[in-house]
DNA sequence: CGGACAAGCTGA
DNA sequence: CAGCTTGTCCGG
């Protein structure tokens, strides 16, 4: 009927669950104009799809037209969209976490529809200098930083220098610093996607995770702060971490890139090289430590506060209490010598279920007798923040205020309790208190170490360094755990080398890679990947559970996991996919 | 995904 | 057999 197209395009549709892209004929009359000089891969284009119009991604700009077959024109052109490599990218990552193109697409497009094109014009950000902060021809390093100092915004200063720097953070009061401290310094700054069209035409971006994704013609260096920070890591599926992310990219660029942390991740020490400071620099950045040992206590009284809890709570100044209570914490302590009960690796907590003692993975069960002393009660240690406040208000006799995820800001009491959220709503604090630990550190989460030392490094970063006058105080019935020990020390080496030697010993991500599949389909999914005839050879992925409705997939490596679950076939419906989950 | 359409169930 | 539900297929 109407002439041939000029020109064919391969457009995704903005619908997650149809995972599938169509072929458009560009309009006769864009060659008229200049859109279809400015049509190109990534652009936002607003298509006909049934009785629907959507918007969607160009993914191909020069499509062989199938012949014999009528294409419906493009019904509008949008605005810029992710460029060729960025949407490479995106592949890659959905590929990396399991996930639909679509969805990282979402995140990699700018907020508000930005104008076409998006050629490189500005003028540049002097790429210059390199000073000692970045290794030549050492691509990835890893720099632990003691959680007291400000050495993050030499970082960032310094990768500024090199060029457009593509700088992440975890939370948005961060960037706020970091991007005034770059402005300051005359360097151009991108406010992660909300300035997409800014980064998109050469700036140094400065942002929280959706900047990963943002346009950066001139890319020169990588820079990710805290990247032990869970805040990197997306909480929507699929779950993908910045930090990956950017490594990818940076990699991809072929530019350097700088993870810093006061607690590295394993994630991190395995792709890069470490660089820590002396170990006294290191010490003075860790506040002092007041480690309570609560194994030595009267057990038939204690409770939440240990005798001498009070006289720390006294010192002048601002105190955040910390009582991390919001799952189920089923700790039992032996009612004659104090101990913990735990399984007799000692990592997993073990409750009482039918007159026996079962850890909480189900990896053990035995009577109930202490396994340190042979005694046979036991007692339970609970209770909730709000409880907490009331008694801790008793406790110090002044008011007490309660912060959760869930209540707004603080109020203005000088003392504060709270969850771990209460950590994040302030930005300094003269003593901060772990109540109780011992519930982080045997938390039944393979990450359980890693998280917890994220905590006491967050507090560490309120208080200060040692030269201050901060106090970090510990209730615990583990003094000698790592983690507490490394505090203590102000040297974190020593939980990076018991998690690495546990996770390896047990092939736990990034020593080899996990997946949690749930969702109301996940039986059938699991199902099919069990029938794909690549699931079963050489590549050893072994399927665990269900448990609680939820499948883990196990593997040495990441690439044939990560390649079956892209090749099977989804069923229809509600399904969930995790790649090396946080908990679990 | 959301619609179109076909095949199955129900009611009187 | 109308009227409704459920399932499968398809869109360019």
């Amino acid at each position: 009927m109407s002439d041939p197209p000029r020109q064919v395009v391969r457009v995704l549709p903005d619908i997650v669950e149809l995972d599938k892209a169509f072929d458009y004929a560009v309009p006769h009359k864009w060659f008229a104009d200049d859109r279809a000089e400015r049509l190109e891969i990534g652009s936002i284009v607003r298509i006909t799809l049934g009785p629907r119009r959507l918007r969607g991604w160009v993914l191909d700009t020069h499509v062989e037209p199938k012949a014999g077959f009528e294409l419906l024109p493009l019904a509008g052109l949008t605005g810029a969209g992710p460029p060729a490599e960025i949407l490479d990218l995106a592949s890659w990552a959905a590929w990396r976490w399991a996930g639909h193109l679509v969805s990282l697409l979402r995140a990699a497009s700018p907020p508000r529809v930005v104008g076409l094109p998006h050629p490189p014009s500005s003028p540049r950000n002097p790429a210059g200098s390199t000073d000692g902060l970045f290794y030549e021809g050492d691509p990835v390093e890893v720099l632990r930083v003691p959680p007291g100092t400000q050495p993050a915004l030499e970082v960032t200063r310094a990768a500024a220098r090199r060029g457009d720097a593509l700088i992440l953070v975890p939370t948005a009061q961060d960037a706020l610093i970091v991007a005034e401290d770059l402005a300051r310094r005359g360097v151009r700054v991108a406010r992660g996607s909300r300035d997409w069209a800014l980064a998109a035409k050469g700036a140094t971006v400065v942002g929280t995770r959706t900047a990963a994704w943002v346009p950066m013609p001139r890319l020169s260096a990588v820079v990710v702060l805290d990247e032990h920070s869970e805040h990197h890591k997306s909480e929507y599926t699929p779950y993908w971490h910045a930090r990956d992310v950017a490594l990818e990219r940076a990699r991809r660029a072929g530019v350097p890139a700088v993870l810093v942390s006061p607690t590295p991740s394993l994630e991190a020490l395995s792709a890069g090289s470490l660089r820590a400071p002396d170990v006294a620099v290191e010490w003075r950045g860790w506040p002092a430590v007041d480690v309570i040992d609560r194994r030595g206590e009267d057990p038939t009284r204690g409770g939440l506060f240990a005798e001498g809890l009070r006289e720390r709570l006294k010192r002048p100044g601002r105190v955040v209490v910390v009582l991390n209570r919001k799952g189920r914490a089923r700790l039992l302590a032996c009612k004659s010598c104090g101990e913990l009960v735990r399984s007799a690796d000692g990592r997993v907590p073990m409750m009482l279920e039918d007159e026996e003692l079962v850890a909480v993975d189900g990896s053990e069960h035995r009577p109930v007798v202490c396994a340190s002393c042979g005694f046979a009660v036991l007692r339970h240690l609970r209770k909730g923040v709000t409880g907490a406040r009331e008694e801790l208000a008793v406790l110090v006799g002044e008011p007490v205020g309660e912060v959760t995820a869930a209540t707004g800001d603080p109020g203005d009491e000088r003392i504060l309790i709270g969850t771990e959220a209460v950590l994040w709503r302030v930005d300094a604090a003269d003593v901060v208190v772990f109540l109780d630990l011992d519930q982080e550190l045997l938390a039944p989460r393979q990450r359980a170490v890693e998280q917890a030392s994220a905590l006491l490094a967050r507090a560490a970063r309120l208080l200060g360094g040692r030269q201050g006058e901060g106090r970090l105080v510990l209730q615990t019935r583990q003094p000698q755990h790592p983690v507490v020990q490394a505090v203590l020390r102000g040297d974190p080496q020593a939980v990076s080398s018991y998690e690495r030697d546990r996770r390896k010993a047990l092939g736990l991500p990034p020593y080899g890679a996990q997946a949690m599949i749930s969702g109301a389909v996940a039986e059938d999914f699991v199902d099919a990947l069990r029938r794909s005839p690549s699931s079963c050879d050489e590549d050893q992925i072994t399927v665990m559970g269900p448990s609680g409705g939820a499948y883990l997939l196990r593997a040495a490596r990441h690439e044939p996991l990560l390649d079956l679950l892209a090749s099977t076939q989804r069923p229809a419906g509600r399904l969930k996919i995790e790649v090396d989950p946080l908990r679990a």
